[in-house]
DNA sequence: CACCTTTGTGTATTTTTTACACTAAAAAAT
DNA sequence: ATTTTTTAGTGTAAAAAATACACAAAGGTG
């Protein structure tokens, strides 16, 4: 049967956008790879999917066997397949991305990968194969989904202050938001818990701590609510609260 | 090297998911499969990628090959890569979708296709493979879409009526529209030209004539315009104009 | 010419977005 | 202990956008 002419040496690989968010920067997780082509270059961690397994599976797996990093939520963002981005072969690859907490997991790179590492988004390298176009095609999906989703708070550790999950915006949107209308804003969607504590051991008037309220987010979720978070309409300036301190 | 054996017999192919719009009612082309597995049964044009052709390439060849319509923007969509899905062997598909007025298009289904047809979204039978679930993905991100970019326009002869674009607005986000609201708001984009034609013809107050200006839409676009077109977060009541018409 | 059908229009109300500046709290420096 | 430094926290008024809603106008039909 002359249709099988169709199915050919060829493979499949997914590779994985991993966010994170650390000393008010975003950050992506990064290998470097143990494993021609691109020997010794920073990529994605990715590797090929397996006949016997779906591609949501091989991203957790591969993942998992690249960076030592489970149980996070991974979700599909687009495939790239030009004819020639493997050197190898025939190879499409399907990009996932995540976003987590940096501080909740541990980093362990399996021997097919020299090392893991986090790197700011503002300072990544050349990456090898089309990685950085994966990595650009990833960023703009976040920006997109930050505006309809609550997100965000995956990258933040538990308690964190509103200020912290301001930069955290102000990292994804690559825009500053102003802090009055911000807090306003996501304190009305009724997602924080004040858990009634402050910030211990900072030189300045110390923050509230906040937790993001899990159960009211699925039940909202479930009814359909609308997320979005805008303010980037129009261009505005920043509040310079700052400028009465010194006269 | 062992690396070889991620190299094994699969396949890729494209399905293509074409939205067009005729008498008040979205609908998608199928074909009828000539071949097999699902001989005989409806299935979303859909074929395989070739090893010298990428993934954008090879959308466009094959809605051409089934289906004579070329000529068209296709986007991706997702892909759909569960182990089972093709009961030949290994099969990941890549979802693509597209926006046609099907009046500018004669449909020419090859050999390959027993029959090409525009089906009623609402009316879609059980179709081959996952297809079904591929519909509805690509549904899912044209509701999505529709909200974000003036589309539509796509679905629509040259010359269209409000009254029309704002049917095609119900059909793909399946709501009501408030007549005025949505008069109001579609053309304070300013993105209609107005003919100063009338329909003939129609057995009633003939409607005004307009056309999309896809110039101002490319300005617009560059300038990093923001489309958004809601009316959808309140529930709320038709626009009962024809009560005061039967006192 | 009455009548049927669909088009086309305006305004008032409510909600959302935006712009903007000073006091409060704590630690550090004097 | 007082002052300085730094960041947290707060409210309001003005502008813009979204919503709800009803009737006259145009043309064909019988």
């Amino acid at each position: 049967m002359s249709h099988f002419d169709n199915f050919f040496k060829s493979a499949f690989t997914v590779d994985n956008v991993i966010f994170g968010f650390d000393e008010g920067d975003l950050k992506v997780l990064l290998i470097r790879r143990g494993e021609e082509p691109y020997h010794g270059k920073w990529a994605l961690p990715g590797y090929f999917v397996y006949p016997n397994e779906d591609l949501d599976g091989a991203a957790i797996r591969v993942l998992e066997e690249l960076t030592g990093i489970d149980n996070v939520y991974l979700e599909q963002v687009q495939s790239f397949g030009a004819v020639n981005r493997h050197p190898f072969g025939r190879v499409i690859t399907i990009a996932y991305f995540s976003l987590i907490k940096i501080s909740n997991f541990s980093i362990q790179p399996a021997s097919i990968a020299l090392q893991a590492q986090w790197h700011s988004i503002s300072a990544v390298a050349n990456l090898a194969f089309d990685h950085n176009k994966i990595l650009k095609a990833c960023f703009q999906k976040l920006k997109w989904l930050v505006r309809s989703r609550p997100l965000g708070f995956e990258l933040l550790p538990p308690q964190f202050t509103l200020t912290e999950l301001q930069h955290l915006y102000e990292a994804i949107l690559e825009t500053d938001l102003d802090k009055r209308n911000f807090r306003k804003k996501i304190l009305s969607m009724d997602l924080l818990i004040d858990l009634n504590l402050t910030q211990e051991g900072v030189a300045h008037r110390p923050a509230k701590l906040y937790q993001f309220d899990e159960e009211r987010y699925q039940a909202l979720l479930s009814e359909g609510f609308n997320f979005e978070l805008k303010e980037s309409r129009t261009q505005h300036k920043k509040d310079k609260s700052s400028e009465s301190a010194h006269p």
